[in-house]
DNA sequence: TCTGGGGTCCTAGGACCC
DNA sequence: TCTGGGGTCCTAGGACCC
């Protein structure tokens, strides 16, 4: 008997969608310029967290042949050489950039998705607009008058679609404006390699190309059928999104089911003691955020690991997940199950590389059962505290000692510009020539 | 010396149930 | 000898995204 297929892609009944992708060109170096306008046309790259790869290059320095994700250590001559500038990761800044850019978006349509730091999906059949690339021309100009952060703008009948025209967009129009419709699809899907679609990967991309599927042409016509008994839903739901039949509706903002916090480590760390002061961190991190989203964690994940680069020592990491009694959002509690967690997982004489938490299996709130074992309310009234002081003064304000004081562990952020936006102390400063 | 972090969705397969 | 059919739940792992 041959396996049966119960269910296919579900389509959304939407006759004439218009999806618009709005993302924000270079977003990190973009950020950098806005508060530091000499690096305009200068060649640009941000690292990741610890200073470990490149992650974001503005295009001059794509053009010089900076790769993307390649560690620093292994392009620092080529960034030397050619006079780029390096900044590390500075995500308070980045963040608050996005939320304002997010919020402007927001003006031009009521509906719409955060996709991404730097990405947002709008609705625009909803509107009664002329012409869809003149009502984009404005949302760019808007947002690069009010912020300084260019953005392209890609439009088409469903999202996989606007995402291909946000790419013919960006590298292949001047202004960074581009609509896809049925005149036009099938050229532009022809010009596109298959791995270029949103949702194929290079694993994907390989696979398919050993079934003569090439371009993005190629992939349009495949059969629908055949894509999901050959890979998944989500491939059938891909090809058919390609031929203008919607299947991706904007996501409404859900809480997180999951809220992870793990950092690789500024130097080595060997002790006991410095990790149980990562974990208690981490811990603090992921808890603050769950309550921001008002869930509470039935359990928590905790991992320590060793660098895999490390030839001198073995390659070690372990994890273990504690299931709580009853669901907690108390960091006080959450510390001490994850501190009693790790001690159970710790082999001494190896020098860690990374540690982090993970809450697991969040539940709203108001879902909550209560019990005999409940937070009592001056806890809760300590946690809203406690939130209320570091939103207002700012991150860490307030701590727990079981993080450890120095914090020497931390990840390294050598070139990291200012928090321009988000602390006092750091505003930009405008000098009169 | 130095190799990121944080998510989501889907599938397969095992355990278990009637 | 011959060991169904249909379902749920859970977990691990793969693949993808930015």
């Amino acid at each position: 008997m041959g396996r049966r297929y119960y269910c296919t892609a579900r389509c959304l009944a939407m006759e004439n969608a218009i999806y618009a992708l709005v993302d924000c060109n270079n977003f990190y170096a973009s950020c950098e310029r806005v508060f530091n306008p000499a690096l305009k046309h200068k060649p640009i790259v941000i690292l990741s967290n610890n200073d470990g790869c490149v992650i974001a290059r503005s295009n001059e320095a794509k053009a010089i042949g900076i790769p993307m994700g390649l560690p620093y250590f292994q392009c620092k001559t080529l960034i030397e050489q050619s006079h780029t500038h390096v900044f590390s990761s500075n995500y308070t800044l980045y963040g608050d950039m996005s939320s304002r850019i997010m919020s402007l978006l927001s003006a031009f349509t009521p509906e719409y998705e955060i996709y991404s730091i730097d990405e947002a999906f709008l609705k625009l059949d909803s509107l009664a607009i002329q012409d869809h690339l003149v009502y984009a021309s404005k949302i760019q100009q808007h947002i690069l008058k009010s912020t300084g952060i260019p953005v392209s703008v890609g439009i088409g009948p469903t999202k996989t679609l606007a995402k291909v025209a946000n790419y013919i967009a960006k590298k292949k129009t001047l202004l960074g404006l581009f609509e896809i419709h049925a005149a036009n699809v099938e050229e532009m899907l022809a010009s596109l390699a298959v791995e270029d679609i949103w949702g194929i990967g290079n694993n994907l991309g390989k696979r398919l190309r050993q079934m003569h599927i090439h371009s993005a042409l190629d992939f349009k016509q495949a059969s629908p059928v055949k894509m999901r008994k050959q890979f998944s839903v989500v491939v059938e739901k891909i090809v058919h999104e390609l031929n203008s039949l919607s299947c991706l509706g904007l996501n409404e903002i859900e809480p997180k089911q999951s809220i992870t916090s793990s950092r690789s480590f500024g130097i080595k760390v060997t002790e006991l003691a410095r990790l149980k002061e990562a974990i208690a961190y981490h811990s603090t991190i992921a808890c603050t955020k769950m309550r921001k989203q008002h869930s509470f964690a039935r359990g928590i994940y905790v991992f320590i690991k060793t660098s895999k680069h490390n030839e001198k020592q073995p390659y070690y990491r372990n994890a273990i997940t504690v299931t709580f009694e009853s669901p907690l959002n108390d960091t006080g509690l959450i510390i001490q199950q994850a501190l009693q967690a790790i001690e159970k997982i710790f082999c001494p004489h190896l020098s860690y590389h990374k540690a982090g938490v993970m809450l697991l299996d969040l539940i709203d709130a108001s879902l909550l059962q209560p019990d005999l074992f409940s937070p009592s309310p001056n806890r809760v009234i300590l946690m809203e505290a406690l939130d209320k002081i570091n939103a207002k003064f700012q991150k860490g304000a307030l701590f727990y000692a079981a993080e450890g004081i120095q914090k020497k562990w931390q990840m390294k952020r050598g070139k990291k510009s200012s928090d321009f936006t988000t602390n006092w102390k750091e505003l930009a400063i405008a000098y009169a020539k």
